[in-house]
DNA sequence: TTGTATGCGTTATCAG
DNA sequence: CTGATAACGCATACAA
């Protein structure tokens, strides 16, 4: 590893100089000495230690990337493609821009801040933190910040937040299981803040379009890492007769109830109707194909970046809202009832058989590590 | 963001000191100045810089993660589940040892060259790289290295690779359809290098030992990011008549065929049988499920860290290579033909219909940023 | 056009 | 027990 010392000493000449011909300062420097320390940069292939340049220009280059993961300590956030699809995203687009990712995982915010000042990064992007957890990181951490699917209170300053038409989302795939004649509708989160709660608030007004109200029983909450459990997956089995519906937060709990229910001889969507959230890979590989609320993930990353940076080159959003549009893809795994029907909705789901798990892996993929 | 220093001035002390106290060489310091010390490092919740550190230490407690991508430039690697799996596993073992990872996905190994040294990462995990990327990578980096399904020669000193009985797998799967009654079986990998080329070893292998030999035909190789598109997609089916089952060298391949095939009339297994590799998430929520070789990506994942940290604390491998068991896992996706039936295979393919594409998207996931 | 000097925050050596 | 001082590699203000 050669430096600049190195270099200046072999050539009789001062760091200063070296370092001016690297940054291209050069119309300080003479067109001789400038071939001549290039051809030395060449000849060691040159490469700058960012650790001394984040010392002195105090700027590490650094992206911090935080998610707060709810789920269990040893539970792996990216078996959700939508975390695998949105960190590549990321990546791929801090990349681009010249700088570097770091990615933290925890569900201690503690820590994740004392990451972020350790590293001193430029700049930090919070993937669905709630309003505690962001006023706690900012008031430690003065650097530009963008938050993802974040649904913080409007008081705070500097707030930019990347997100969705959530409320429309869930609105209108709630309107499309109306329409197609389903009432008895169970609505699935594994949580009731933020992204989910809004998601909630649009189901309900879906509902209250048709003069229908939300009852205790049809809303469903599993906290994080639970709802794979094999004891929630059975609760849930037993209580699906009294529903024609289901309405996931996430397609990655769509197709694990999916799957659950298919293989223990619920029939989808003759026997129960099904939607999901996300528009991710597995809704689009699993059969019957889910019908689901699409989002740009790529693009939610690329714009995270971009305000990102626009802040840290001193762009001043005192507040910035994006919420990106969703579209409903309708798929396969909901069939249309006529409404005298609806009164017995999955009445023949008396028929069901319990059959062999052929998905046994499947289930349980969080605990197997635990 | 408090330094040593300040804290130093206001207690009238050296920095020694202090940092003789953050560092628990609290035998060297008077219990009244410990006490001082520790007041204030409460007080203003001191972080240590870690460049500043690294700077001094010559390490900088990062552990870079390469992932060579052979795709194009802008498709996502994360889409296939089995590197989200895998880059959970790395970052949340390398957090617990008390070091950061960074990530860099490239197709350009000088990149991840440049990025290693100017990081100064105490030690790299590679994943995927062929033999030359290796030799060209420890040319210049000198520290601790690891790879992850590599198939470097064993020339090399300091070798250390986490791997995969990967003839082994493919041997025993082959025989499985073998066993079944399969004759005409398609290999389809995307290149014939590393672990593909040594999967297809071993599919020979199970092969021969019933008297077959790998005929032209049925090797098909598709370049990393080309089986995606619907011309490729289109070929595969109209030749699809020709064998009556598809041996894929991962799950992500077999899903995406499972669906294109099954989307125009295709059934499976009943006109085709399909296997895969990997056993991800995918594999176990398709339907009908994926026969497949399961590989634990945890362990695959903890025991490079392992192994990477010893050889940080200076334990020398001279050469090491660990093979991680695998594991048929037999699900729905592949059907027994009695060998009299073996002749015709998917004849009743010709009763296929071409069916409107419910499945979009899915064939062009990756061209879509394109 | 080039060089000198200084500072960034931390750790380590060695002397008091 | 404590402190002064140098060193890590780089960038920059200021001199020459």
């Amino acid at each position: 590893m050669i430096t600049i010392k190195d270099m200046a000493e072999m050539l009789g000449i001062s760091t200063t100089t070296v370092s001016n011909v690297i940054h291209g300062k050069t119309s300080e420097v003479s067109q001789k000495t400038v071939e001549r320390v290039e051809k030395l940069l060449d000849k060691y292939e040159y490469v700058p230690n960012i650790s001394a340049r984040s010392l002195s220009q105090n700027s590490s280059k650094i992206i911090g990337v935080a998610l707060k993961c709810r789920k269990d300590k040893y539970a792996n956030l990216f078996s959700d493609p939508f975390f695998g699809e949105l960190i590549g995203a990321l990546e791929a687009e801090i990349r681009a821009q010249g700088y570097f990712m770091m990615i933290y995982t925890s569900n201690d915010i503690s820590e994740i801040i004392r990451n972020v000042l350790t590293w001193n990064v430029d700049g930090l992007i919070l993937v669905g933190m709630l309003h505690d957890d962001f006023i706690r990181i900012k008031s430690r951490y003065k650097n530009p910040t963008v938050l993802i699917d974040s649904y913080a209170s409007r008081e705070i300053m500097n707030y930019v937040n990347i997100g969705l038409e959530d409320e429309e989302g869930a609105y209108e795939i709630t309107r499309y299981l109306l329409k197609m004649g389903h009432r008895r509708i169970a609505f699935l989160a594994d949580n009731m803040e933020g992204v989910d709660y809004t998601r909630y608030l649009g189901h309900l007004r879906a509902l209250a379009d048709y003069g229908l109200e939300m009852k205790e029983e049809n809303l469903l909450i599993f906290h994080p890492g639970t709802v794979e459990r094999e004891s929630s997956l059975r609760e849930l089995y037993y209580r699906v007769k009294n529903y024609t519906a289901f309405m996931c937060c996430s397609d990655y709990y769509a197709v694990l109830l999916m799957n659950y229910f298919m293989d223990r001889g619920i029939r989808i969507p003759e026997d129960l109707s099904i939607t999901g959230f996300d528009n991710n890979l597995m809704s689009r590989v699993v059969r019957p194909a889910l019908t689901t609320v699409r989002q740009d993930v790529t693009k939610k990353g690329r714009l995270a970046v971009e305000y990102l940076l626009k802040m840290i080159q001193g762009t001043e959003f005192s507040e910035w809202d994006v919420k990106l549009p969703i579209e409903i893809v309708i798929r396969d795994s909901v069939r249309e009832i006529r409404q005298e029907d609806a009164g017995d909705g999955a009445a023949d789901s008396k028929d069901v058989v319990e059959k062999a798990d052929v998905c046994g892996n499947c289930c349980n993929m969080d605990e197997k590590e635990a």
